[in-house]
RNA sequence: GCAUCUGUAGCUCAGCUGGAUAGAGCACCUGGCUUCGAACCAGGUGGUCGGGGGUUCGAAUCCCUCCAGGUGCGCCA
């Protein structure tokens, strides 16, 4: 157990003897200034307002109840009513010595564990993968890597855009650029985003392609063997070239998690059956709606879904809702989270609602909208090209490893080229990936590369840089990083204050899995690497004079810094690096 | 019109379920490299937390209202 879950176990235990009820927040934090201590509690003056009691008094009897031998040196009652906390250093020192023996850094195993799926990245397949993807793919991998980190079982989905009226436009365009031994062979398209550009003007343009293309939409829907074949290689194709980007980004989705929305086909019409059947949803100018008072207005307005178009065609809703069935049935869902756009907040409610209006959402699984706002360009609009088309994945990748690899060789000359172009690649796309990852995820963000290039700052190479001098200092001394353990002890501010930023991690992580927002794992690394920068200036570790348990300690200290920020990294799909 | 999000230092952003004197980075100024990596560190300048009310021991945080901006709103996804 952590120090501060042991602390706040004291805490509660003194809450209750000075006759406070169990359920009383203790409130227990770090503090905020170095003045108050090293945490404090805060839950006394609300319970004394609760009680009608006077709160210094009221902290009092709490202090004289506080049992907390071995972990604290002083609890004083300042200002109104807050207890202010001093820890003592041995039981730093000893929680530190277990981290450094523990793999999982203190984080403890879930009282139940979940399943959860995880809904991210879902690109559209009729396009190539663009600047829009990015979020939802990076922050819904991180988090999905936290859960698993966690232990809990996490079910990827890729929800991808496989299935749709301009499915019928590109396999017209198929048709007409390929000869047939060229389609039975098998297609390869290298600029995917052309190929569709195409499409869509022949679309435009030539009614006769326009009428084949409708055609080709209701053949492969009601699944003609050739169209389907020609989809499938369509999507084959297009499916690669999005995991040549997972690879490049470093990110977990494989096949396997695809389940697009091709997926649900057969089920969407059961799934409105149902809706009738229920009476949830009703016929209104020839199409089905589902009203929801829920989501209603303050006039009183429903809130209006349509789930099948007047003319017996399908929309997005109903393949969502499949989907919520798909998990909740077959996948065993104890958890959902949807990593999508905050534009569409209001049709995720919308789905949500009526997955527990019919019953297909039991109560104990939740249902998570995890939102994320639009990338901005540096001017604050939404980020496009110069001549206002969205922005390929591929190339913003290409240029942040580029702009990086140019860094570490200016910075670095004496690596060899081969290596300089690696560590600019891990440099690159981990300062792509935490620019995101680093911002709160609902805010809209203003994407700028000379913020995330200077590596200054809130950065990922700041991370990296961080490790890359703890790798250094072990190389240097003769010590293997990965498997040193020394005695620590705690003499100077900058050791304590690092050992105590250490302790953090697994309640930050505890925080990230809960909230899914991992801006807070961002915020404490680089809080936990400033410490480390502060304590590497102060102290010693292998100068001459340095007496050998202090240099043990310090080591140790290292260790375990170095530790913690590569799983923190690893947390966020960040490399680590030993050089840079 | 309705819904929803946002407004914090010149710029980019934190600020956890209300807590003490609102914090970082960039920029600017002052220091620190003949020995652990200076992609760094120490310190300084800089804020009516959009405006106004209210709730209370205490408000950037909760409530109301106004102002400004973004996004969404029945047959695209």
């Amino acid at each position: 157990m952590s120090l501060k879950k042991r602390i706040n176990e004291a805490a509660t235990a003194a809450f209750v003897a000075a006759g406070l009820p169990e359920d009383t927040p203790t409130r227990l934090q770090w503090s905020a200034r170095p003045e108050f201590g090293d945490m404090q509690i805060n839950g006394v003056m609300g319970a004394a307002k609760q009680l009608k009691q006077n709160p210094r008094e009221l902290a009092q009897k709490i202090v004289d109840q506080l049992d907390l031998e071995g972990l604290v040196t002083k609890a004083e009652i300042a200002g109104p009513g807050f207890i202010n906390l001093h820890l003592e250093n041995a039981a730093i020192v000893e929680e530190s010595t277990k981290l450094l023996g523990d793999a999982r850094l203190g984080l403890e195993f879930p009282e139940t564990k979940e399943c959860v799926v995880v809904d991210y990245s879902a690109p559209n397949l009729a396009k190539e993968m663009h600047v829009g993807h990015l979020r939802s793919t990076i922050i819904g991998d991180a988090v999905c890597r936290a859960l698993e980190f966690k232990g809990h079982k996490v079910v990827r989905q890729n929800h991808i855009g496989d299935w749709g009226t301009q499915f019928g436009m590109l396999i017209t365009e198929l048709q007409q650029t390929h000869s047939q031994e060229e389609l039975d062979a098998g297609i390869s398209l290298s600029d995917l985003e052309g190929f569709y550009r195409k499409s869509k003007q022949h679309f435009d343009a030539d009614p006769v392609f326009a009428d084949l293309a409708r055609t080709n939409v209701v053949k492969l829907q009601s699944g003609d063997p050739e169209c389907r074949k020609l989809w499938k290689q369509f999507i084959d194709e297009s499916l690669s070239h999005a995991e040549d980007i997972y690879q490049k980004l470093g990110v977990l989705l494989t096949k396997a998690d695809v389940h697009g929305e091709s997926a649900y086909n057969e089920d969407l019409k059961p799934v409105i059956a149902a809706l009738v059947e229920a009476g949830i949803a009703v016929e209104d100018q020839g199409a089905l709606v589902v009203y929801l008072d829920e989501l209603a207005d303050k006039e009183g307005n429903p809130s209006v879904v349509i789930v099948q178009k007047a003319d017996g065609g399908f929309l997005y809703a109903t393949t969502d809702l499949a989907a919520i069935r798909y998990r909740v049935n077959q996948l065993h869902a104890t958890r959902c989270l949807y990593f999508i756009d905050a534009r569409q907040s209001l049709h995720m409610k919308q789905i949500f609602v009526i997955g527990r209006k019919t019953g297909w959402v039991p109560a104990n699984v939740e249902f998570e909208h995890c939102a994320f706002g639009t990338m901005m360009g540096e001017d604050g609009r939404p980020f496009k090209t110069r001549s206002g088309e969205t922005i390929k994945l591929a190339d913003l990748l290409d240029e942040a490893i580029e702009r990086a690899q140019a860094v570490v060789a200016k910075k670095n000359p004496n690596l060899d080229k081969e290596t300089q172009l690696e560590i600019g690649r891990a440099i690159g796309v981990g300062a792509v990936k935490y620019a995101d990852l680093s911002k709160v995820r609902t805010n809209d963000y203003r994407f700028s590369w000379e913020a995330m290039l200077s590596f200054e700052g809130n950065t990922a190479p700041y991370l990296q840089y961080a490790g890359t001098r703890i790798h250094s200092l072990f190389e240097k001394a003769g010590e293997d990083l990965s498997s040193f353990s020394g005695a620590i002890q705690i003499d100077q501010p900058e050791e304590r204050a690092l050992a105590l930023s250490i302790q953090r991690f697994s309640e930050v992580v505890d925080q990230m899995v809960d909230s899914t927002m991992p801006h807070e794992l961002c915020t404490y690394l680089y809080d936990l690497s400033g410490k480390f920068a502060t304590f590497y200036e102060a102290c010693p570790v292998l100068k001459p004079d340095i007496e050998p348990q202090i240099r043990e300690s310090r080591l140790a200290l290292s260790a375990l810094t170095s530790k913690t920020l590569a799983s923190g990294l690893s947390l966020l799909g960040i490399q680590s690096l030993e050089r840079m």
